[in-house]
DNA sequence: CCAGACGTTGTT
DNA sequence: GTCTGG
DNA sequence: CCAGACGTTGTT
DNA sequence: GTCTGG
């Protein structure tokens, strides 16, 4: 599962990495929470890139209340195309999240706590989740909203945790963004675990637990047992 | 036909 | 919106 | 995801 | 215990 994650990378960086034009005015993130407003990167109605804010937890266009279900940050990629709350954005609706790390906790045998652990890419760089985004309208109201979807672990996080973000490599941005509704099978083809040995995790301080710490704190290494 | 659900995770 | 359950 | 709240009435 | 807020 995916529920916090960082975003520090400037804007300019991530402008050159999703090639785009613009994004909106970004502040580095060390511990975004979901129901927050994160940027995306999406397809618009003429095929260019664009970068919006959208809120974190997808709310389906026939939703009553417009209010965030916090089941709905995260897709399971090996459903997503039939289930009644993602399938329709993910034949038409797909788009990239960008971060640079994001955080599980781990189950401690015999403590009642839990471990936080950052994970990432090898080298910190910043890379993309496999995400879906709605837009819900009722009167002069529009919301929109996402999910990251997620899949098995790989040999590295499945020591922390069973799941874990789909991670696109650059190549397969541009598939990802624009394959047609009916190229299930190479979607999903990109929905797999993203390869143990060009990443990295490592034990933080229990500070992330609480979203109102947004601090470099968040992803400083700690001992294990420290937590 | 209409009513009601539509989600994921972790824990029990 | 669309499917399932009654 | 974790943290933090969770309620009504009557009186001042 | 369970829901809401961040």
């Amino acid at each position: 599962m995916c529920g916090r994650y960082s975003l520090r990378a400037e804007e300019g960086r991530i402008m050159r990495q999703f090639e785009l034009y613009q994004t909106p005015r970004l502040i580095r993130r060390y511990n975004i929470a979901p129901s927050q407003s994160i940027p995306i990167v999406r397809l618009t109605p003429d095929g260019q890139r664009e970068c919006v804010m959208v809120r974190w937890g997808l709310l389906p266009s026939w939703s009553k209340e417009p209010k965030t279900d916090y089941s709905t940050i995260n897709a399971r990629a090996e459903t997503v195309a039939t289930k009644p709350a993602f399938r329709t954005a993910f034949r038409s609706r797909r788009c990239l999240i960008p971060a640079d790390g994001y955080y599980e906790w781990a189950v401690r045998p015999g403590s009642k706590t839990k471990q936080p652990y950052y994970i990432g890419l090898q080298d910190g760089e910043m890379f993309a989740f496999a995400g879906l985004w709605e837009r819900w309208q009722r009167e002069d109201t529009v919301i929109e909203s996402c999910t990251i979807i997620v899949t098995e672990a790989n040999e590295l996080t499945r020591t922390i945790h069973d799941r874990m973000p789909v991670i696109l490599g650059e190549r397969d941005y541009a598939s990802w963004l624009s394959a047609a509704a009916r190229q299930t099978e190479l979607l999903q083809s990109l929905l797999k675990p993203f390869p143990s040995e060009r990443m990295r995790a490592y034990p933080v301080s229990t500070a992330v637990n609480s979203p109102r710490n947004d601090s470099e704190t968040c992803i400083k290494a700690v001992d294990e047992e420290s937590g």
